[in-house]
DNA sequence: AGGAGCTTGTGCATTCGATCACGAAGTCGG
DNA sequence: CCGACTTCGTGATCGAATGCACAAGCTCCT
């Protein structure tokens, strides 16, 4: 997907893509089951919980590290702790979301946030409407201040939820004030420099993937 | 991912996971081209646009059949035609959104919806406060009525934006419905009946892939 | 009409991800 | 202390997806 894999020495061992994507479904599964105070959890049963192959489940975790006891199963806290770390969740990252329409609403009230490691910092849109009203506690900026505000901020992680035309702008701006990890919810095609993740989820797109399981389902009945 | 490849004798040929994701990405750099009256786009032009590889738009769109002309590219109307069509977006499929607060609100007030093949049939949500308001034009029904509003309304698509520890429930309710696809913004692992399909997005997990590149580029400088 | 120049369609090699199957390593009961 | 049992870790295998490279086929110019 793109996540230009800069060879930066890569320290430890190199986690594949696939097991990235799904470290943060493990997370929540073990979130769960510690909050029933279960001490142990084998990867049967974290498979089961986050939908996946036990198999699956071990290899993953044993790209993290040795993590498990034979014949018990992993103990959660400890994984808990492990995952936590790998994800970066324990770093406290400021976030800035640009673009308060309604999903940029509903992302800075997103109560998951904060409890992940993640802490909205920063929110900013263009329309003077909106700029100085309160969102989830926190003050609306005017966009035309990004550079200023989030790297004064230190904000490192940026979320775009802008209309499709102004996107590539805006991530000009994040970038230039520091940002090097960008989620984008505009359907746009952005470029960003070398050195900066981007992620795009597009709501649209899934739901057309839907559409085309959904007409090969249906036979398609003669007559519109 | 699990969409049971339900060998339903499959009609025409069958086309790989990975291409029918990018399907929706190509429909959308075509509407664009399109509305810029350009008649005729190559696969080296539509792979910029869409952020892939030229040799994989040919392979892609090789899978629906052949529609382009060497020497010359693919007549943009047609693609566009023979895309929505296999995405089943010529359908005007009946959709339903379950739980308005912030996305959901997002969700029924999203433009690209009515002009892709998709319209908001019904709205539900079990706060007595938010029933009967309208939202983008619609009213909003009881989460108790799903069964019954939705099948009658012929709603085949449904949406689930609802806190997780409901979101089990309301999927029983939508399948009892009569739909057969469902796309889950709810932080938690649904169970269907075979014939449904079933997507997911988390936010939070996009957020979270992010994370770990990002804390993996930064120097994990000593003391945290 | 004929050849130069593009652009598609696709066989092939390679890389990546999923799954199986089994050895290794631990616990528990007697 | 030992053997039965459980569960992890991982080599090996298989299949999907990607990307290359090139033949096939179309257009346009001369």
């Amino acid at each position: 997907m793109g996540h230009d894999s800069a060879g930066t020495d890569g320290a430890s061992r190199r986690i594949p893509e696939a097991t990235v994507a799904r470290l943060p479904i493990y997370y929540r599964a073990l979130v769960d089951v510690a909050d029933r105070d279960v001490t142990t959890v084998s990867s049967d049963r974290l498979a089961e919980l986050a939908g996946v192959n036990a198999a699956k489940v071990r290899k993953d975790l044993s790209y993290l590290g040795t993590y498990g006891t034979r014949g018990v199963g992993y103990d959660v806290k400890q994984l808990l702790a492990e995952i936590s770390r790998d994800l970066g969740l324990t770093h406290d990252w400021a976030v800035a979301i640009v673009g308060l329409g309604h999903l940029g609403q509903a992302l800075a009230d997103y109560r998951g946030f904060g409890a992940r490691g993640f802490r909205v910092a920063a929110l900013f849109d263009a329309d003077p409407a909106k700029i100085g009203r309160q969102v989830g506690g926190l003050e609306v900026s005017p966009a035309a201040s990004i550079r200023a505000v989030a790297s004064e901020r230190g904000v490192r992680i940026g979320i775009i939820a802008t209309p499709p035309h102004v996107a590539q702008a805006v991530a000009d701006d994040l970038v230039a004030a520091g940002v090097s990890s960008i989620l984008n919810f505009a359907p746009a095609l952005l470029s960003v420099p070398g050195g900066v993740s981007l992620r795009k989820v597009d709501l649209a797109v899934e739901l057309q993937i839907l559409a085309f399981y959904q007409s090969r389902r249906s036979v398609p009945a003669a007559g519109g």
